[in-house]
DNA sequence: TTGCCCGGTGGCACTGGGTGCCACTAGCGT
DNA sequence: ACGCTAGTGGCACCCAGTGCCACCGGGCAA
C-alpha cells in the first residue's frame, strides 16, 4: 500500500484535473487561466492535460455523457400513462438530484456554464447530445421522426425550461427540483400567466 | 468615377468578406478553411479579415446586431392588447422576412449554423442579445423584473421554437412564417398534440 | 531474472485563431 | 505643401489543440 502518492489511476488523475480546474475558473476568468496553468494545478503536463480532456471547456463539465445515458435511460423506462413533458420533467429531474454534499459544486459548475460566454458556447455542443435523446423519445411517444416539428420543438423547450430552472436555482435559494416544476409547468401550460 | 476597382469603403470590404466566407464554407467544412485562405479569396490580408470580423463565425453571421436591434424596435412597437407570445411571433416572422432573391443566402447561412459545430457553438453567444431582447419585452409586459422566471423562460423558449422553425424550412419546402406559426402554436397551445 | 507488451506520461514541434504594434498609403480639408 | 484620419499590410506574439516520439512502470510469459 503506498503512502506518498496514490497509483494515479486514470479516474483520478481525471478527478484532480476537474477539482483544479473549477477552483482556477472560481479565481480567474475562463480565459484568463491557460491550459498551462490548468496542467500545472493538477499536478500534470499541458500534454496529459489534452489527452484526459479535449478542450478546456470539457474539464468543467465533468463526465457529462453518463448524463446523457441516463436522461436517455430514465425517458426509455417512463410510462405511457403518463404525459410526455411530465416524463421530460420527471427525468430532467431525476437526473439533476445531486447529493446535498455535491450542490456547491454544482452550482459553480453551472455559474460557470451560464456566464462565461466560451463555455456558454461551448453548452450548445453538449446539449445537442441531450436535444436528439428528448427529441427521440418524443418521436417514439407520438409515432412521428425524431427530426420532425414537434420532437425537435419539444426537445428545445424543454431544454429551454431546464436552462431557465438553472438561470432560477442560482439567483434563488430554494431547490433545483421546484424551479424545474415551475418552469415546466408554465411550458406545459401554455404560459397561463400571460393571460 | 472609378472603372477599375471601386472606392472600397468599410461595407463594400465587408460584404466582399461575408460572400467569400459563404463561398468557401460552402465548399468545404468551417474548420478546413483558414483564415488566411477567407482573407484571400476576399482579395485582403489575414489582418484586415479580423479588423471586419473578429472571429471566423463572425463572417457568417453578417451584421446579426442590426436584426437584434430591429426585433427590439418592432417589440417596442407592439399594441398592448395583442398576447405577448403572438407579439413575439409577429416580430420574429417580420425580422426574418427576407426578399425571395435573398432566401439561397439565408438557407445556406443558416444551414452552415445550424449544422457546423463551431458555428452551432458561436450562435449561442449572438442568440444571448436576442434572449435579453425578449425577456426585457416579457418583463415590461407583465410587469416583473428581466431575469426573473418567466420573462427568460419566455425568451428562451420561443428562440427554441424560431430555431426549430428553420429547422423545418431547411429540411422541406415551404415557407419560412409557416414554419414559425407552426411553432409558436404549438409552444402558446402547451403541445396540444401531446394530448 | 530477462524480455516483452502496454497504458500513461512528458517533451517538442507544428498548425491555426486571434491580437498588439508599427509603418504605409490614399483621400480630404486647410 | 501640410497635417489629419481611416483603412490597410506585415510582423511578432500568445495560446489552444494535435501528431509524433521517447520514456517509464507494472504485469506477464518464457
Amino acid at each position: 500500500m503506498r503512502v506518498v502518492s496514490e497509483p494515479a489511476t486514470r479516474e483520478v488523475t481525471r478527478a484532480r484535473i476537474e477539482a483544479a480546474a473549477l477552483e482556477l475558473f472560481a479565481e480567474r476568468d475562463f480565459d484568463a487561466v491557460t491550459a498551462d496553468e490548468l496542467a500545472d494545478a493538477a499536478g500534470i503536463s499541458r500534454r496529459t492535460f489534452f489527452r484526459h480532456f479535449a478542450t478546456k471547456a470539457d474539464a468543467v463539465w465533468g463526465d457529462f455523457h453518463a448524463h446523457v445515458v441516463r436522461l436517455q435511460e430514465l425517458l426509455a423506462a417512463t410510462s405511457e400513462d403518463q404525459p410526455v413533458l411530465a416524463s421530460i420533467c420527471a427525468a430532467y429531474v431525476e437526473v439533476n438530484d445531486y447529493p446535498g454534499a455535491d450542490l456547491p459544486l454544482l452550482r459553480e459548475r453551472m455559474r460557470l456554464i451560464l456566464t462565461e460566454p466560451a463555455l456558454q458556447a461551448h453548452s450548445q455542443v453538449r446539449y445537442a447530445d441531450v436535444d436528439r435523446v428528448v427529441a427521440e423519445h418524443v418521436a417514439r411517444r407520438t409515432g412521428c421522426r425524431p427530426d420532425s416539428l414537434v420532437p425537435r420543438l419539444v426537445a428545445l423547450s424543454t431544454r429551454a425550461a431546464a436552462t431557465t430552472a438553472f438561470e432560477a436555482w442560482l439567483a434563488g435559494e430554494g431547490s433545483l427540483a421546484d424551479d424545474l416544476h415551475a418552469a415546466f409547468d408554465q411550458l406545459a401550460g401554455g404560459f397561463p400567466t400571460l393571460r
